[in-house]
Formats: structure tokens, sequence, C-alpha cells
DNA sequence: AGACACCTCACAATCGATTGCGCCATTATT
DNA sequence: AATAATGGCGCAATCGATTGTGAGGTGTCT
């Protein structure tokens, strides 16, 4: 079959039922100016011939693409990729097409695919930034021309900006007081680098909850990983269990690191979690997967990709300020596993204990920054 | 700010500068019949005015998106996720945005979904079947418009088709031998639906590899599911491991089911690998993390995306006949863990047995399918 | 019957970039 | 010196859909 034939076109239908162009659209969007007849006609030819709409003619016309952006460092992680999921849906469901890109956390390759998609005129952007990336300046091109930006996660230092994130600072708290109540008294952290507003964050939670606990501050039991690899969490654990006074608990500012520190502590024979106390960050599936299970911070991540899609829609259509801030915080809770609950038997199945936190709805809102 | 001011065109550069648009565009397009002083003004203010080029009007023109449209079951789990990873890495440097879609395995979904990727005149569509889908006529919008379909990972059974897969056969037959290799004799499978080929191919690669070192092919340790969740994994392991004879051996053709199968034994007190060697397929991040370790069958994921945008731009360059089939076959191998490996010492360092597959190359290679 | 109001639909411009064709002015050719 | 051969650029159509404006026809009301 020679099948390079063209796609059909309204001109096409329009031909075929002696009607212009302009009356087969009308017919197709329902618009009230077309008759009841010529409607069905139009729509019964559509179908017959398999007519699709040409949506790159339309969001020429429209100006308006209906498609997203997503720029995220990899979207091979479990985290990106269960938001990435969820603002398919959302997007989709909505709507709107998903282009994506990744920066692999470099903020050259951001700068070019940032350009990429704003030459795709998407409609929005959807960036969670990547890790080398200290200055903004290529946001500006989508700032200047009316394009909204919502930052998940990782998000940069400012007040002007759109975001949706979780509250780094008491996920943190909690997850250090969680170790707290279990009885540790020497809490280490792996952290990340702390130019990244979510990892300094995360920190000071962890110092907050410290000191409301009349805890000690050991600066030597704090580490900050630049890349929060499973190979740099094994070695600042290491690290760790070295000091003449070693912890007994660790918060881990991600999985991978927790993971590793488990393992690390496994390998020395050191009891987990009797001698040492273990907690994560974003319950990516691993934390099930090791032995002792990990316990984690709950980060939805699929609820983050839905609800930067809900805010950038609520943007275009008008219902928030353009040119203000506005930020959508959800929940996060401490899921309890065997790495750090002393009180559980852990031969039962693992027990969930949900730390509510004291913030915001699910939806949408409107918060302001601290400071 | 009042910042809707429209994006600067062509037009407006043209106008600058008293030239025509055209002038403009192929100043811009590096068109031999401009001069050179004229190319230099007009990319010096493009450059000063922040110009960027309208990829919708310049698609819609052309006829050609420079998109290329996946369709995927789910994105969030590693080995889809990876595998866009990879396409999106090689759809970018060769000029080549990617949509994204997921089908949650769901024939319906997969449907409405590809119109929309059709209606954005997709250059190329990259596809990963959902698991019920058995129909494939929701392509022919595709066929019929000339739009190259490429098949990865889940495919069609039929040979018009281009794709992008492993061995599936020989990987299980490799996968098996490996388990009688450590001493196996009584060798269980647990397999996918057979109405998609992947798992008929690894079903069939199973048995003969058991037919091969007589082996007597046991019905009651053949057991199919249906979604090789993490809960089916457990009951099927339970149904196997209650057997009157049970299995020294089990091959899982997925990871999921693999991590399943180990906690399962381990549960009732079975020794791994000693009393019950078990390895998977994947090689999901989930087989370093469990324990012990499980052996897997490496599923080049990234590498996959990757072939199978090349594959599409040979097929839109014209360099392979569009009408007839075409597949490139990449590279499997077993990575030996301690889930089965028997010789190994597992208080080292879990060692890599790789198993050269008798395949094909790496780029590229036109193969017959069989029968 | 005349005037007005609809109801339906066609015309033509438009979105921004691309491209075949042709025009004008140099320069080369004989 | 007249003509041919370029080089450099503009004109206008085009891609497919959308939309403001207005035209033709029918019906209603007084």
């Amino acid at each position: 079959m020679g099948n390079k034939k063209k796609a059909v076109t309204i001109h096409d239908l329009a031909e075929e039922l002696n009607v212009s162009p302009s009356t087969v659209s009308r017919a197709l969007n329902d618009h009230s100016s077309i008759g009841k007849q010529t409607k069905n006609a139009v729509r019964k030819l559509a179908e017959a011939r398999g007519y699709r709409p040409n949506a790159i003619a339309s969001s020429l016309r429209t100006n308006r693409s209906n498609t997203f952006g997503i720029m995220a460092p990899w979207i091979n992680r479990p985290f990106i990729s269960s938001l990435i999921s969820g603002a398919e849906e959302a997007a989709r469901e909505s709507g709107n097409r998903v282009i994506i890109s990744q920066s692999y956390d470099n903020r050259e390759l951001e700068k070019e695919n940032l350009q990429v998609l704003y030459d795709s005129r998407i409609s929005a952007l959807i960036v969670s930034l990547a890790m080398e990336t200290t200055d903004y300046s290529h946001f500006g091109l989508f700032a200047k021309n009316g394009i909204p930006v919502v930052f998940v996660d990782r998000f940069p230092a400012r007040n002007d900006i759109h975001k949706v994130h979780i509250n780094n600072f008491s996920a943190a708290f909690e997850a250090t007081e969680h170790l707290i109540g279990q009885g540790c008294r020497r809490i280490a952290h792996i952290g990340g680098g702390r130019h990244q507003g979510i990892y300094e964050d995360r920190w000071s939670g962890y110092i907050a909850a410290l000191k409301k606990n009349n805890l000690l501050v050991d600066e030597s039991l704090i580490l900050q990983a630049t890349s929060l690899s499973a190979e740099e969490g094994m070695r600042l654990t290491e690290q760790l269990l070295d000091n003449a006074h070693p912890p007994d608990g660790i918060f881990c500012a991600n999985d991978t690191t927790g993971v590793s520190a488990i393992r690390c502590a496994k390998s020395r024979g050191i009891k987990i979690p009797e001698e040492l106390a273990i907690i994560g960050f974003n319950d990516d599936p691993i934390c099930e997967i090791i032995d002792p299970p990990l316990s984690s911070v709950h980060h939805p991540a699929i609820e983050m990709g839905k609800a930067a899609v809900r805010q950038a829609l609520a943007i275009l259509q008008g219902n928030l300020e353009t040119e203000s801030e506005s930020s959508v915080t959800l929940d996060t809770y401490v899921v309890a596993r065997a790495s750090s609950d002393r009180k559980m038997d852990s031969a039962l199945t693992a027990g969930i204990v949900t730390l509510e936190e004291e913030n915001v709805p699910d939806n949408s809102s409107a918060g302001k920054k601290k400071k």
C-alpha cells in the first residue's frame, strides 16, 4: 500500500458536503450558529472519513498549544517518574499533552532543553531543578512571555514563584522526633547540598527537633552529601560509625542513602533498630524490599504531579494571581518500619504509623513563605 | 509587569531590518541565497530581541512535527521509565521532542490516548502494549497515515511490524540453564499471560532448557500470572512450595514476583539458594536490595529506548523499508547473584557472571521472525 | 405588505514560518 | 556594447483550523 496519502482535513469534508470549511469547523465544535442537520451531517462524514483535527494547526491559530512541559533531573527515578505519571494523568484529563525533558542535574542542559520547550510554545512548565542550578535566569524566557512556571520538589529560594512542595522542615522535624521517640539520643544526619532549599529545610527541621528535645547538636554527626548516591551513603555511614561516639540513630535525606546506612551497619554486625535506628526520605519502593524495611517520610509523588498541573491550569484560567507567588503544600507522614521501630514485633507485618502534619488542605491553597 | 506581550516573530525582525520575512527565515536557516551581511544582521537582531522560532508554525508548514510519541502501560515502573529516559535522550540529540502517554494496561485508554497522539501529528510512535491488548486495530490510524510505529518490549504477534526487543526465548533459556547449572532439577516457572508474546517466549525458552537437559516438565510447577504483581508472586510461590514435590529452583518472569518468591521462601525457613534457587527477569534496582540479592536477566531498558528512536528515525529517513518488517534485537545476559549462585561465597561482594548471548549486534539489525 | 429579527452559513483574514517563482542589479562573457 | 549569468532578495501562496463580519433566506408581527 502506498500510504503516504495526506490526512483528512476540514476542507475535504467541506468539499464533499458542499459547505464551507468554517461551517465544518463550527459544526465539529458544536457552535450554536450551525443548524442541527448540518452538524449531524458533518459529524457523520467526519467519522466515516476518519477525520481527526490537526492539533498543530489549531494551536497555531488559537495560540494555545494545550501542552505542558516537564523538566526534571532524571525521569527514571522512582520519585520523579511517579510525579510525571501523576502529571500526565491530570494533564490528559484536562485535555492537555505532556512533553518531557531531562537535565541530568546539569544546568547547561537544563537551559538548552528549556529553550526547546519554549520553542514548542508549551502552555505551562513544570520543573524540578537540576541539583547544580542556583542561577535561575534561564527561566526568564517563560516569565517574559507570560508562560506559567510551577516548581515541584526542588525550587528556587525566592518568593515570587509558584510551587508545589511538601513542608520539608516539619517532615524532617517529625522524622527526627520519631527517632527520638524510639529512644535515640545521638542522632546523625546525612543531608543533601544545602544550597538546595529542600535539603536546607530538612537539615533545619532535624536541628529544630534536636533542640526542642534538649539533645546535643554534634557537628561531627551532620554530614552533607553532594549526590546522595548509594556509594556516598555507604561512605558517609562508615564515617559516622567510625566516630568516637557513634550515633544511635540516623536521619537520611533520601532512601538511597538510608538503604546504604542499613547495609553498612549490618555489615558491621550492628543491630537495627536496637543499636541503630534509621529513617530515610521519599518512601521509595526499595524501603519495603530492604531487610529490615526502611522507615521513611512518605513523599506524595503522584499527588505532587497532579497538583502541579492543577495549579498551572488555575494560573492559566486566571484563577490565581499570575504576578504573585502561590504555593501548594502537600501532606507528608512518617512511615515507621522495622529499621526504626523498636516497639514493633518485626515478625509481624510492618505496621504503619501515620503522624499527621499540621498543614494545609489537599487540593490547593495559597501559603505565605516563611520569613 | 504586564507581560502578556506577544512573542517575537520573523515579521518583527523583518520590519525592523527593512527586509522581508522570507529573507529572515532563510537567513536563520542559513539558506545559500542570502548574503553574508544580511545573515549576520538578522542573526544579531534575533539574538538581541530574544527571538525563538515558533515550532508550531514551522510544523504546520513543513508537515513535520519533530515529535515522537511514547505510549506505555505505566511510566513509573523502573523498566519503562528507563526506556523513556533513553528515548528522550536519543530524541533530543536528533532534534526531536517526546510526548508521553500511559495506558494503565487498559486497551480503551490506550486507544483514546493514541488518538490524542495522532492529533498531535507525531512523527513516529513508540509503544509498549497494554497487557490487555490483543486486538491491534487502533494502530491502523498510524499505519494508514504513514506514521511509523515501533514496538518495544511487548509487541503484537505479527510479522509486518517494526520492533525493538530482546530474545525472550534465549534469555529465558539461559536463565533456566543457569539454574540447572547450579544443580537444580525441579525448576518451577512463574510466567505472565501467554497471549503476550514475550511471556510465551519466556515460557517456551524455559521448556526448551528443561528438555535439552532431560529434565521433567511438570505442569504443576508452571504457573501463569495475570499481573505479575508482588501479591500474585506471593500467592503463586505459596502454591509452589505447597506442592507435594516442591521445586528446587524458580524462574520468575519478572523481578517483582522474584522478590516475592524470596520472601515467601524465607518466611518458611527455606534456605536460598541451597534449598531453593531463584532468578527473576529485568534486573530492576530491587534485585540488589533484597536479601539475598536476586539473580536476574539484564534487560537493557535505556538502550531499548534509544534503539527505538533510532529505528524510527531510520524509517522516517527512508533507510528502512516502511512496508516490511524490521526488528532490532538487543543483548541480554544473566546476572548471577546470591539468590541462585550456590558456588558463590555470599559473604563477598556479589559476583557477576555474564553469559554471552549468541545473538545479533548492538546497534541495529534486521532479523527474521521465527516460523 | 413592509419591516424587523432570526437562523444558517460563506468570505476572508489570521496564526508564524516556509518556499517556488520571479524581479532587479551587478558582474562576466564574447 | 549588448547579452547572458549569476547573486540577493521580495511576493505571495501555503500548511489546517478558527473567527469576526456580513449576506441570504425564512418567519413573525403589526
